[in-house]
DNA sequence: TGTACATCAGTGAACGCGCGTTCACTGATGTAC
DNA sequence: TGTACATCAGTGAACGCGCGTTCACTGATGTAC
């Protein structure tokens, strides 16, 4: 293992613990067991380093899982995907929601890493695209209701996998494996059956 | 207007428009229109200040609505409510967020802040209980579906709204009154119907 | 009304401290002949 | 194999700077008699 990727671990496991404002040079050296000027032999400046952790470690356990998405079109039920979808962002937010958050405390830091982020052409956005993509498929092949609305569908799934993540953290709440997939499952239930009362069970009239 | 309340209006506006780390006692006197030494007439030190700006400068729009939602059961459509709520949370979440989310880079303002939020008995998770208690109430009603689960359904909803604001800010968009009342609508339709396919729009078989 | 004193919001200047960053340097390893 | 030099990762100590905070002070306003 590498010094930088010693350095790199450090940052992130300061940046977690202590938070951005207290990831100082000092702290980060300290961590890595390396002194503070090693620091300027692999990043140019503080900036650098955070922006190199932001994009090397920041481990997307989503992608993986919506890069395969294609090949669960048709398969097993659409349920069970969107549920192993929503565990799988519910993990994912709850591990990167306190760094990402952190930059709002940082506009430059924010800014630097929008744009980082538009030029490898990911970002928070693409996962919402992948899982309406997903939903559109199904779609086309009847598994889904014919007129829904893909967006917005995947828009209140993974809007409530980040509320769930960022609730968890500032309420300090700590939920076990458990409890998130039967959340998850309780998300699925209702955005695939909806509110909207439907009049008999078995004989519906006509409106 | 009190010399305090001219503070914190100016500690608000710096911590929103330069973010919280940028929110020095320099930018805030000046912003405020006196000396630093003044802030400490006032207040006990930074962290007073800012406790004092997240009790007194967070302005819950949302509350009000959500305390008259029990005068909406059974009043107009369950659809038109839910959009107002939907369209509350998102302007109150669009404001909030960035202040909110700062707090992740120091935690222990934000577990000092946490901790005044639950001596008040306020917090974002009282938000979902009180839309949750009004699906509960028009289900007993019912104008929703008898086998809905409500804090799910209010999670989808609010979960929905609060990750539109965080892309909001976090891909720098920014969206007018309007799209954000066509994207209330796309969600509160979305969970209204549901994503599994009625065999028919008419006439429901046995399944 | 005038006088003497108390109160109090606000200030300019200074304080110590911790921060990010740089500097001259060391010592181990590689390379040429 | 030995010698002279180059390279390079890493360090200890220092740097200037901006931060939050405190200090002694001012000047306006209120109060007692």
């Amino acid at each position: 293992m590498s010094t930088r990727d010693r350095m790199l671990d450090a940052a992130a496991h300061v940046m977690r613990t202590q938070g951005l404002a207290n990831a100082t040079t000092k702290q980060i050296a300290k961590q890595a067991g390396y002194s503070e000027a090693a620091l300027y032999k692999h990043f140019r400046d503080k900036t650098d380093l955070f922006l190199a952790v932001l994009r090397e470690r920041t481990p997307n356990t989503l992608a993986t899982l919506l890069a395969q998405l294609g090949q669960r079109v048709g398969q097993a039920t659409v349920r069970a995907t969107l549920e192993d979808i929503a565990q799988a962002a519910i993990t994912f937010y709850r591990h990167n929601f306190p760094m990402a958050a952190s930059l709002f405390a940082e506009p430059r830091l924010l800014a630097a890493h929008r744009q980082a982020l538009r030029e490898r052409g990911a970002g928070p956005a693409h996962v919402g695209d992948a899982v309406a993509g997903y939903l559109s498929a199904e779609r086309d092949l009847g598994r889904v209701q014919p007129d829904a609305d893909p967006q917005a569908a995947a828009a209140l799934l993974l809007g409530a996998c980040l509320q769930h993540a960022f609730l968890g953290h500032f309420t300090d709440r700590h939920d076990d494996e458990d409890s998130d997939r039967r959340f998850a499952a309780s998300l699925v239930d209702t955005l695939a059956t909806g509110l909207h009362p439907r009049q008999a069970t078995d004989h519906a009239p006509a409106e």
